[in-house]
DNA sequence: CCTATAGTTAACACAGGTTTGACGCTCAGG
DNA sequence: CCTGAGCGTCAAACCTGTGTTAACTATAGG
């Protein structure tokens, strides 16, 4: 076991992706392969736990409702057959209504449907972060004198405190987990939106204009336009 | 054994739990490793004896009723065989006068099924830190002028003592062993209301209104919603 | 058994956040 | 220097989450 573990401190996260809509499991999987995982992926109970005896992941996203074994089936099969691996479910209900059936029934965390591709992503982090110390980073990011606590959900520039509404907070953290990449329109609204946002404007730039009056009113200048390209944030080159 | 005890007084402490259902062991025992031990799982009473005695747990969570060897009948062994470890029994409410009783024969003390995880926490915390010295801690929680203390349950802001109910004084508790970090009402409700809740209202938010009358209607506030993500307690940045 | 206290539910009002659409500005290329 | 596509900004409309009140139900203590 131990050597086990010292082995894979130096490789991939391996996540398995549960899903019976193949749209789901391909929008996730390349999320989080873009984000430095390997990734499986099932479309059915009964192939996920096939892939968990293959590949051994070291974490689970798994749909509750499925045809034939659903995850619920899954995660009960999976504990009483011993396996810790940390599971996120995603629920397409109410999460209320879901929570007895849900979290309480062994998940570690629960994503509600629709959700953004990098709220998901925050919680994969955060599980991995509790459940193995070789993940565990305080979640504080840094560029020049601007800092994001994951944590708290402070953000400060040049020592100062700001107010972040949600979508901004995520809006800005995807833009600092990415630093000096230069980011879509299309990326973004893919990343920071939630998957079903039907609504085709000019929402990127009106929260990227909020962001920059908030965080971004100081020299030096962390947030840049490519012009037909995207955005990036960055220091300036010392 | 005073070299292992030389050397364990720098590492996790290591929790054993025991319980027949897996959705428990899970519940409990991922919530002991968010807060910093190392855990062990058993589904029943041999296999938790055979588990003492490779992994010499500092701490044992031991369901009462499981089928073959019950946790009576655990503890009985264990300390016939000399053993000293803590021992906190979970028993199901109707039996709970009845093994009062039991428990005197030698656990450290006891939670009634189902019971609220930060509620089981807070008991192996308290157990721990009067049974070894390394975790001596006073219990004492403080953020700014706001004092509360685990054993005693008494609550203070700004010197005067507040009277919080039971579900009150989890909660703010449950916040402040959280400082600077943002708790959504999901994980809340997980944490702090008991494992078998089923209702779906407004009760968090109902508390936390609670709280803010009691505990923090004066300045500076402490307590902050984080709209879209949930509640933090926190002192003012100096 | 009755009363006081705590916990839960439901209804509702409102603040704050999100989205939309219109419009003006800017930059790069012709 | 003109022009159009891309980008930035504004205010109104819309919507959701949150806070609050009040009534109801369970529980514990006398």
């Amino acid at each position: 076991m131990s050597a086990a573990v010292v082995t894979r401190s130096h490789t991939k996260r391996r996540v398995l992706v549960v899903d019976d809509e193949e749209n789901v499991t391909h929008l996730v999987s390349s999320a989080l392969r873009f984000d430095g995982f390997e990734t499986i992926t099932a479309d059915n109970g009964t192939s996920a736990l096939a892939k968990v005896a293959e590949s051994d992941p070291d974490l689970i996203v798994l749909d509750v409702m499925m045809p034939g074994l659903d995850g619920l089936g899954v995660l009960q099969n999976l504990r009483s057959a011993g396996s810790q691996v940390p599971v996120i479910f995603l629920t397409a209900r109410d999460a209320a209504t879901d929570r007895i059936g849900g979290l309480r029934a062994g998940a570690d965390d629960y994503v509600v449907k629709p959700f953004s591709v990098e709220e998901l992503l925050a919680r994969v982090h955060a599980v991995l972060r509790r459940s193995s110390p070789e993940d565990a980073r305080d979640g504080v990011l840094t560029i020049a004198d601007l800092e994001l606590d994951e944590n708290s959900h402070e953000v400060a520039r040049a020592g100062v405190e700001v107010h972040l509404t949600a979508t901004e907070f995520e809006l800005l953290r995807f833009l600092m987990r990415n630093e000096r990449v230069v980011l879509s329109k299309s990326q973004i609204l893919d990343r920071v939106w939630k998957y079903d946002f039907a609504g085709q404007s000019n929402i990127v730039e009106l929260y990227i204009g909020y962001l920059r009056k908030k965080v971004d009113a100081v020299e030096p200048k962390l947030i840049h336009t490519i012009r037909g390209a995207g955005y990036v944030i960055k220091a300036p080159r010392r």
